[in-house]
DNA sequence: CAGAAACTTGCACGGAGTGTAAATATGCAC
DNA sequence: GTGCATATTTACACTCCGTGCAAGTTTCTG
């Protein structure tokens, strides 16, 4: 199980098989994607290797990449449910740093890094990775805002919202690219902790500014 | 002609026939987009509006969405321009800032605007338009690090670079996202004026690093 | 004008995605 | 457990997408 569900698992027979044939097509997709390359695979394929019908997959995804990008879907989604976590009075700078180096360990990095690198050449890939992120961006936004709503009363400032929620999701987005452009599919703890510097690095950015006089960044491996 | 050819036109008749049916693909897109809506015309109705073959479209672009980004990356190749522009030794954020703001008239903007509305409902059209967006991104980056390469000549810092793109084009997304909002595809002289107040706005609290007691912003409307 | 190169077109084919109706599995009341 | 309502899977058929190919047409070049 390369990486388990965060859902609280409501115990009835219909729920479980859902969930374990969505897992088996998911599993089946990563599988065929290490083993075929993106784009060398077909749905059914993908039906077969898990046990159902072509018709079955879409009921569950509406495409091949649908399926694959459940991954980054799980990725983000413990990240936002780190960020809701947070104490409310807390900068939001803060609580996006702490929720993302909190994701720095190798059972949640690992299927989020290993689709990465396969997406990296892939088109259809990159754009359903690119929609994951977006769909995030909005979930920030929206904790944003229930999170002013209740500390600040009045009236929230819509474009300081957007602004900063993108701006996090982009320098996270960043500090991930630069990582795995160093340090590709490595997983080990050096690895690691240089992804973790990274994030607090690109949010320290972020809060400063981007200073214009740059070199700021504290990593000088 | 709703938004001008960037081209160069070496004025040949390869070169300009090429330029006039890419033209008549994508007019004939964004007019079948208004009349019947995303999603409910097909490949072949704009093949047969813009007097080709259904082959032929696909010489051009890969797909609908593709014909239709074209308008998206037509605005942004412009900003992209702008920006090039720019003095080497002139901060980043004010270039940013000061190309964008340049895009913020009605021949400009209109078309945009007009997909921006129609692309909001549809999650196909939304995907090419996060795809335009990250390409951009891309460019700038490419576009800041040649300036750095050229003012400071050591090596230069990756994460500064791709956080702070990253980071520009959210902000500016999240502009055109609030003034949207605000003014639906209202192009007036009022409204256009509150596009590029945003859009100072927004550079302005990257600048500061969102400056976490909120509220600096400039426009109480 | 003739030949080369670029571009268009029709055709055919495999694959994506969806509606539908029949079959199968599960939940629930008794 | 039996029987029925509801949910899920499946097969089938259909439209549309995207691409390789080979023949036709236009444009360029000498």
């Amino acid at each position: 199980m390369p990486h388990p569900q965060t859902t609280p698992a409501p115990t009835s027979r219909r729920e479980l098989n859902k969930a374990a044939t969505r897992q088996a097509i998911t599993d089946a997709s990563l599988q065929l994607l290490r083993s075929k390359g993106p784009g060398n695979f077909t749905v059914e394929d993908i039906a077969d290797a898990a046990g159902i019908s072509r018709r079955t997959f879409f009921n569950y995804f509406s495409s091949t990449e649908a399926a694959l990008a459940s991954v980054t879907h799980g990725f983000l989604d413990n990240a936002l449910a780190q960020f809701r976590l947070r104490p409310a009075d807390e900068p939001i700078l803060e609580s996006a740093r702490a929720a993302l180096i909190q994701l720095a360990d190798p059972m949640t990095v690992a299927p989020m890094a290993e689709l990465y690198s396969l997406a990296q050449s892939n088109p259809q890939l990159n754009r359903s990775e690119l929609e994951a992120w977006d769909h995030c961006t909005a979930e920030i936004i929206d904790a944003a805002r229930e999170r002013f709503a209740r500390t600040a009363g009045g009236e929230l400032d819509e474009l300081y919202l957007r602004a900063l929620a993108g701006s996090i999701i982009s320098c996270g987005k960043a500090a991930m690219d630069v990582w795995f452009a160093r340090c590709g599919a490595d997983l080990s703890a050096a690895s690691l902790s240089t992804l973790r510097q990274l994030l607090i690095d690109a949010m320290g950015l972020l809060g400063s500014g981007f200073m214009p006089t740059a070199t700021l960044s504290t990593d000088r491996h």
